[in-house]
DNA sequence: GTCTATACGACGATAGAC
DNA sequence: GTCTATCGTCGTATAGAC
């Protein structure tokens, strides 16, 4: 059951994602947040002990979504449906989680100063254990002998780009919000571009 | 010659680069720029109006290389050559202007509020002019039909990460900084899954 | 052209009434 | 649990001596 402190808690949480991914830490007013939810700026106080409270917490929402990301890496046999699925998780990341995810990528830009250590030592494994994987993979001879850390940080910044640089990307494509198509459309070139790239062959749908 | 006034004006500016890129424009203090020059923070007002027109300043810096960037749509005829040429300028701007590259990128991602209009038209003409280009050789059969505007954002994607998440990179790797055979391997990954992608066959040397 | 000392506004945080 | 009124601090910007 919702109570009270639990309703005003998410909405205040969910207010400031959004305000944070706008204008970044310390750009943002409590002020701007209380105001966007329709509370007086005390009411953000009486639930978060600090900005930087509020700000920790709205950080660490996104990295269970990440961290469950990698899971295809884990279970796929096949370097092709491992990469697909990544892709396709990550992307779905920058779109339902676009805020919290712009949060973390400002975040990450400027050293991680505000994340924890723990969840940086977890998102830290998971991106290894996708490296050794890729390595196993090409040792194997199961795809091409690309770079695994570069091939992995050209995913992180081609599925992210849809989060980070959404306002870029309104402007050159002319729409005034990105559809379920657009984003099929960035999967499709993502996914193409890196199966073709480490020369494995696309498993059927 | 370098008078005095030059040369503190370039001191400055490129302590604030360096700053502004570290922290972002709210979380600098001018005082800070200050510090890291060897200056007392009047001096920075001597120089530059406010604290705004100097970020401006570090800002409008990066256009130039920016639209140099894209020549290579302009002057080269194999679409092949073009999308190298392009994505080894790009990662030359990661690496020689990462800084500017990193203020420019955080700019971009809260919308560009700082960013003059004519700059911004400036970059968004050279944008649809180089998707315009990949269009025609995708009609020409020159090149595979991806979407061209999807394509430019994975290659900006991928070439900007360089800069804007050099932290998280030299995490990885274990670096303490990269240096050129990183930006090389790169550069080669990147043009070969572009180049494949687009089923153009690379050019020579 | 350089620097100290300070005015002034903005914002995070809280006290305390309801 | 809610909200108004306010405090204290910090940071931009400047006045004015050297």
């Amino acid at each position: 059951m919702a109570t009270i402190r639990e309703r005003n808690k998410r909405l205040i949480l969910k207010t400031a994602c959004q305000v944070f991914a706008d204008k970044g830490f310390a750009a943002t007013k409590t002020s701007d947040i209380a105001d966007k939810a329709g509370l007086p700026k005390a009411n953000i106080y009486y639930y978060f002990k600090s900005k930087e409270a509020l700000y920790r917490a709205v950080l660490e929402s996104i990295i269970e979504p990440l961290l469950q990301a990698y899971t295809p890496f884990h279970r796929e046999q096949e370097p092709a449906r491992a990469l697909e699925a990544y892709i396709k998780a990550k992307l779905r990341i920058s779109r339902e989680h676009a805020d919290a995810s712009k949060v973390f990528a400002h975040e990450i830009m400027h050293g991680a100063p505000h994340l924890s250590p723990q969840s940086l030592a977890q998102l830290k494994d998971e991106a290894e254990a996708s490296v050794a994987r890729i390595r196993q993979w090409i040792e194997e001879g199961r795809m091409a002998p690309v770079d695994p850390q570069h091939l992995m940080f050209t995913i992180w910044a081609s599925t992210q780009t849809y989060a980070d640089f959404d306002w870029q990307i309104l402007q050159i494509t002319g729409r005034k919000k990105l559809a379920a198509k657009d984003y099929d459309a960035a999967a499709r070139l993502i996914t193409d571009m890196v199966l073709k790239g480490c020369e494995v062959s696309p498993c059927e749908a």
